[in-house]
DNA sequence: CTTTTCTCCTGTATGC
DNA sequence: TGCATACAGGAGAAAA
């Protein structure tokens, strides 16, 4: 979606300056956000790509602005006269003018940085990052192997992005909840198909979100992690806790895990008897 | 090598 | 009311 408004908006766009706000911005591209902003002054999007999480743009064919929304990150296009907003860190200006393209992030988790691209055509610096469900290049059959020979929880395998890329916190309880799966079974102690399911279901998940979520870029303001509609109606059991489950009734529960909150049914999603590695 | 924990950040929500 | 603390999230560094 957000891939999808940056290939309407900069794809064929020469980049004429680019201010950066800070140097957190820029905390992972080596050379530091000087040498970026100086380093992309010049050259021209060629295309708009994404893998799980992180969005590249490839300029001239040979490298990528790799872009990470991380959980608070936006990409807006809007004229240069705008008011700048609180967290705007980076602002492109392209040399045919107006709109210009800025990453506004409030947490800065997210951030901006160059890598050479692959023959792939996969970013160096994304090499690491497994397939998504969606890529022609995602094999479940191959994800369902590892997963099977891993000894760790299988909510742990799926927010793993070198495994399947793509899945957050919010979607691997969703996918869990639909396959009645509690997160914290081994992977290893489940069935190959019980396995397939649960990334059926994940893949599911993002699609509805993808469907459902997210504002139009037309209307010059994209929300990645937002997704709104999607979170009011579909979620079945992320951030319910104590709400009945849409399937038995039973309170949905939550636990902690990894740092993290997760949220289950206890009927329908019941705990591994031995505990699992937490 | 593999697996797990910790840390980065700040607006919002909750607790005392 | 007001201050303090918890919490959310992805990913990479650090630790185990």
């Amino acid at each position: 979606m957000v891939r999808r408004g940056l290939a309407d908006h900069v794809i064929g766009r020469e980049i004429a300056r680019v201010h950066l706000a800070g140097v957190r911005v820029a905390r992972r591209h080596v050379a530091g956000s000087q040498d970026l902003a100086d380093r992309l002054a010049g050259l021209t999007i060629t295309a708009a790509s994404r893998r799980g999480k992180y969005l590249w743009l490839a300029l001239d064919g040979e490298e990528a602005l790799i872009i990470h929304l991380g959980m608070s990150g936006q990409m807006l296009v809007e004229p240069e006269q705008a008011p700048v907003e609180k967290h705007c860190h980076a602002r492109f200006d392209f040399t045919d003018g107006d709109p210009q393209l800025r990453f506004i992030d409030q947490r800065t988790f997210g951030g901006l940085a160059l890598s050479p691209l692959g023959t792939d055509g996969i970013p160096e610096a994304v090499a690491h990052i497994a397939p998504d469900p969606f890529e022609p290049a995602y094999d479940q059959a191959a994800v369902v192997r590892r997963m099977k020979q891993r000894e760790s929880a299988v909510k742990r395998a799926l927010l793993d992005q070198s495994l399947v890329s793509g899945i957050g916190n919010i979607y691997a309880d969703e996918a869990l909840w639909r396959a009645r799966v509690h997160g914290e079974r081994l992977c290893s102690g489940l069935s190959k198909p019980v396995l397939h399911r649960v990334l059926d279901h994940a893949r599911e998940v993002m699609a509805e979100a993808l469907s459902q979520g997210g504002t139009s870029f037309d209307a010059l303001y994209v929300n990645v992690n937002g997704a709104s509609g999607y979170f009011e109606r579909s979620l079945h059991a992320y951030g319910r806790a104590g709400t009945p489950c849409d399937r038995c009734g039973a309170p949905i529960r939550r636990e902690h895990f990894m740092n993290r909150s997760s949220f289950s049914c206890p009927v329908c999603q019941p705990r591994p008897r031995q505990r699992s590695t937490t």
